[in-house]
DNA sequence: CGTATTTGACCCGCGC
DNA sequence: GCGCGGGTCAAATACG
């Protein structure tokens, strides 16, 4: 199947399917418990906090003070309501019936307007959600399809330029964004601990529950569980877990300046454990994905010992599941940085990586940015957000840097350059699996269920128009006192299509 | 009461 | 074989 086409679908689709509105209250990770300080963490990504104040609500509060019976003329004059109101007499006509009668039909005019406005907006907003849950339907649908494509194909194909780059990077994208091709057997492990299949007693429940699954019947019928994946074949097994493994040692780094306990990347993290590494007084804090069952994504928090202004995330496998938009740009980009590491130190046997490939995923990261090292005992590519703009001279898109250790950055208008520049990454991440495995037969099987699928997508003239205005309304929000720059903002826009 | 965090214990890999 | 360090587990605890 063609990853590229394949990928471009999936970003997009899980980018306005998989966060409802519901869930944008819950993007701080571990550290939003209500009494605890809350400069844990750094939003980068969001801007949740005045979530509530959206326009409506805005006009409408301040429409509610204006006409309050128990609100003042010195309070009147202060709010614009921006609704061009005639409200400069109402305190001093009040002893005037004749007028004051006049300003209570104003009121209820008003009142029953903006009530009309809110209830066509829900019939929209509930129109839209018809849709997208249609949308969702036949993209399950395709991919169920596809999978059955694939699945017969590797039959045949069986073991062919399976181990190399290709499937390596292939697994990459889907698990970016998908769990659809990944492989079951990490899926299923409950505590993730593969690399330490019979590691104590207590662990034998788990592993007995992992070997005893291929027997299941119902697949296909579950896509969207990651614990009743199909097998796609059974003689690759082998293959597909050393390549999970693979994928999983492999880790990417990102070093930024934060006061923060720890950087908001998007996804919901549970703490499981700290330790004190030697060597660095500040301690090491252990976190795993939470927004999905078995998501096998762990990532390690520390301080940099030399400069404690310094906070290093250690980001360590795939996500094996749809990623909201506000977790969009930091996984694009990690997993961009890993696919180039993986593929430089699967390229060659003495695990030399090619930096070339770094500046051609992330074009946002000069080369003095980011370090490769596949001969760790984990393969880390090290992503240093701590460096300024000015290093980056010869960078088309310097403008729009990373610089994630330094939220306020973001007030005058910078995170959404960052994501649109997510999103441009992610389209250059894509051709580069095509450009990258162009050459393996692995890539070649692509079925015509993808190609059509990623052509209905990406030909919808309201999906590309939900995205051009996602991104358009993000950078127009260059205020600081504006709260556009919230990456679910992606959701809103794109529904309102 | 459910969920998240803390923290001591445990396991494993590696070097000596 | 032993010790060390990294990583993980899970019971205890905290919190809403």
């Amino acid at each position: 199947m063609n990853s590229r086409e394949l990928n471009m679908m999936k970003f997009p689709m899980s980018l306005i399917s998989t966060w409802s509105d519901d869930h944008d209250d819950n993007d701080h990770g571990d550290d939003h418990r209500s009494s605890r300080v809350i400069v844990d963490e750094v939003d980068f990504f969001s801007d949740r906090k005045e979530k509530s104040s959206s326009p409506d609500d805005h006009v409408s509060i301040k429409n509610n003070q204006i006409y309050d019976p128990h609100c003042t003329l010195h309070d009147a004059d202060h709010v614009n309501t921006g609704l061009q109101l005639l409200i400069t007499n109402i305190g001093s006509d009040l002893d005037d019936e004749s007028t004051m009668n006049a300003g209570d039909k104003h009121v209820k005019n008003l009142q029953l307007q903006l009530q009309e406005e809110l209830r066509l907006k829900n019939v929209e907003n509930q129109r839209l959600k018809e849709k997208l849950s249609d949308l969702q339907m036949r993209y399950v649908s395709l991919m169920q399809q596809n999978q059955r494509n694939e699945a017969s194909e590797n039959e045949t194909v069986n073991g062919k330029a399976e181990g190399g780059d290709g499937v390596m990077a292939r697994k990459f994208v889907n698990g970016s964004s998908s769990e659809v091709v990944d492989d079951p057997k990490v899926l299923n492990s409950p505590n993730l601990d593969e690399r330490k299949p019979s590691r104590s007693p207590r662990n034998n429940n788990k592993t007995d529950q992992k070997e005893a699954d291929p027997d299941s019947t119902d697949q296909l019928v579950q896509v969207w569980e990651p614990n009743k994946l199909p097998r796609l074949n059974p003689s690759n097994a082998t293959d597909q877990a050393a390549a999970e493994a693979t994928m999983r040692k492999a880790r990417v780094s990102v070093r930024a300046r934060s006061e923060a306990h720890m950087i908001n990347d998007g996804c919901q993290w549970r703490k499981y454990g700290q330790k004190m590494a030697k060597g660095n007084p500040c301690p090491r804090a252990y976190y795993r994905c939470t927004m999905a069952v078995g998501c096998p994504v762990r990532k390690q928090v520390q301080r940099c010992a030399d400069d404690r202004t310094i906070l290093i995330t250690t980001y360590e496998g795939t996500h094996s599941h749809p990623l909201p938009p506000a977790a969009m740009p930091m996984a694009s980009t990690t997993a961009a940085a890993a696919t180039v590491l993986l593929s430089g130190s699967m390229s060659s046997a003495d695990g030399v990586v090619n930096p070339n490939l770094l500046s051609r995923i992330l074009p946002n990261c000069s080369s003095s940015m980011a370090t490769l090292s596949a001969t760790a005992p984990f393969p880390t590519v090290t992503l240093d957000l701590t460096h300024d703009n000015t290093d980056n001279n010869n960078n088309q898109n310097s403008h729009s840097q990373f610089h994630l250790g330094q939220p306020q950055n973001f007030g005058s208008g910078q995170l959404p350059q960052v994501i649109a520049q997510a999103l441009y990454n992610q389209s250059k991440f894509s051709g580069l699996q095509l450009s990258q495995d162009v050459g393996g037969s692995s890539q070649l099987h692509s079925s015509q269920q993808a190609s059509s699928l990623s052509a209905a997508i990406t030909a919808d003239p309201n999906f590309t128009a939900a995205i051009a205005a996602a991104i358009s309304t993000i950078i127009g929000a260059g205020s600081p006192n504006n709260n556009n720059n919230n990456p679910n903002i992606l959701n809103s826009a794109a529904y309102n299509q």
